[in-house]
DNA sequence: AATGAATGAGCATTCATTCAT
DNA sequence: CATGAATGAATGCTCATTCAT
């Protein structure tokens, strides 16, 4: 239909400009002059600026379900390894963040809302961790206790990853300042779950 | 000093809001509000409203890097198992994460920029991937591939943690759709890293 | 003719909404969703939406001039008495008002361009000094001066009806204050008009 | 207070553009054009337009009722006649309105809402009908039915007043055409009223 | 230094009107 | 004639920033 066509048009202008400069740093007019369209029009096919937003990711969402379920049936559960099952699983989700970088940059809530140079501020935070942990992986496996064959920046960001989701869902959701206890614990698991595919068997250091 | 004190009380007053409620959705009429001073009075310590948010950063980032080498100080770098050391970095970033649930939420995105809807829209998607993970975990401990003594929401976000960080540092800081290569690569990976730690020995199914 | 009657409909859904909601309160869209037209067409009969307001007027001012030349031949003026003559007229005032609630809403400017909550702020005040004259007939009415056998609600409404139609002759349709003396004036002529009707022959309290 | 001086000064303003353009004629920027303020001054007054507005009646209102109760301590009602206490309210209510045009074209709901050419529409059947009234005024006078000492144009207004006033208490306020037993009852009603007051002792013409 | 009234650029949204089909 | 998608000028309101006191 040629009404859905329009919409979607907007959708991929509004999509773009979201992810680069964030929402509140996307104005309408930005919006109806990247999509060549009349100021009135926007409003034939969304009600307000959020309503674009939200159909936006609503959109997203149902193609990811859609491809989810696909995903199941290429798989023949009978026979499949665990191993070629938990790989399916992390390609595909990747496969989904790869084939759209503007969603995936909203999703992922970069350059939402902040300008650039503010973005730039929290970005440093994450990318020091990040160069923290390349180059004790980096003095790993100098000191022959990494296997060497590992890719040094997706290993650090792998790990990185890890750690500031687990913040997120553990210290970020509530208000309240966690307890030494947690962190002991996850702590615990988090080192339990890397260290065998990270690490050589330990080789304690001759001494003479 | 006086003055260095009420800067601070500013700060820590913007911090809640802006983790709260997003630095859009917070005025300068609700940071005066909160800290109890004037309007003008804000002026005379923060330059600009974003001014506040960087110098925000600046300071958590400032923290951390003295945390970092503190940190350094405490270990005795030549008796440390490999293991001690990788424990003790995690243990100290997530201590980070956990000290101060607003700068967490903020560092992490949380919460910046969006109204609470819109958040959410957000939010569902990781939700559900994690939700996925997390059956397909159980589905993993139920088969006996997966060790059955992890802890399934745990593993879950960190596996999701890793996902969504190496698509937004693969996928997301340019804007060009990645290769169908780069994909296979990073799977591979992944699956190399978490599977020695995550699945039990795999055992063929005995056939009959 | 069928465009005509269709152009009828279109007046008569105005009409109402006009009256209901005012008419900066009615928008086109409403008018054409009740008139069950398209946007378009609405424009092929009315030049503006102030050409439907004006002509909606216009007719009903036709319709008013028609009842009046009518009314005119049922009267025989050489034997009608004054009596009868003057309430012949007041009947078919109030006849053509009664005829169509919608357009006497209108022309008596009831609901016309506010929104019905700001309309109650005005209405107070109508009826505030409506309850004010209400007070005062009853209180006469007990103390013998005023005929117990009138329609108090009713009087207060016809001396208030005055009262406003006079202040907005004289001193409303001007932009300068008037002078004490036309004050004077007018309350003397009011008084004599409405005293014969209203008050009985007035005993002065016998004193002791 | 200062803060009062400058809420003052904007009322004035919003108050004579009200009652000459209309409320929705009227602006915000025509308002602070004529109060010479800038457009975020205005919203530290007032939370809305329609707020202002409001508060411009409720103001009117209290002043109002602040002069009835005035009013009420000068009369000693031991001794007032009755003709006197009918004709101080009279005095009084017109001298409120005569105080200010502007409110009392807004409380009148003239110049409310509708541009100057359609209020003129409204206008023209008020001044048709009260013309008819002064015809019949001057024809009475003429047949000696009616005392020739009057103010036909205030008669005439008079008399109108209470009619309109009459359709729209007993057939604007609800929405169903009235029964023709109210008309009657009502035209009964005004007859009986200013018959007294309007007319000479009724002289059935000499036949010969 | 502290205050808070004043400022005005900026923005989302509305709605009468047009015009291609 | 009828339609309804498209138009864009107009408007109320927000909010970071300034500045006189």
């Amino acid at each position: 239909m040629d009404k859905e066509k329009r919409k979607h048009q907007i959708m991929e202008c509004a999509k773009r400009l979201f992810a680069t400069h964030g929402y509140y740093n996307t104005q309408i007019s930005d919006i109806i002059r990247e999509a060549k369209i009349a100021r009135g029009t926007f409003y034939r096919y969304f009600n307000h600026k959020k309503d674009l937003f939200v159909t936006l990711l609503e959109n997203y969402y149902q193609q990811w379900k859609a491809g989810i379920s696909l995903e199941a049936q290429e798989l023949d559960l009978r026979t499949i390894t665990p191993e070629d099952y938990f790989r399916h699983r992390v390609r595909n989700s990747l496969l989904f963040f790869a084939n759209d970088p503007y969603l995936c940059k909203i999703t992922l809530r970069m350059g939402l809302g902040l300008p650039s140079d503010m973005e730039g501020s929290i970005q440093r935070l994450e990318t020091k961790i990040t160069e923290l942990i390349e180059k004790d992986i980096k003095l790993g496996i100098n000191n022959n206790h990494i296997r060497p064959d590992i890719d040094v920046e997706l290993t650090a960001n792998l790990v990185v990853g890890s750690i500031l989701r687990l913040s997120y869902f553990y210290f970020g959701l509530g208000e309240e300042k966690s307890s030494r206890a947690d962190v002991e614990r996850i702590t615990e698991k988090v080192t339990e779950m890397f260290f065998p595919g990270l690490f050589l068997k330990y080789q304690p250091p001759a001494t003479n």
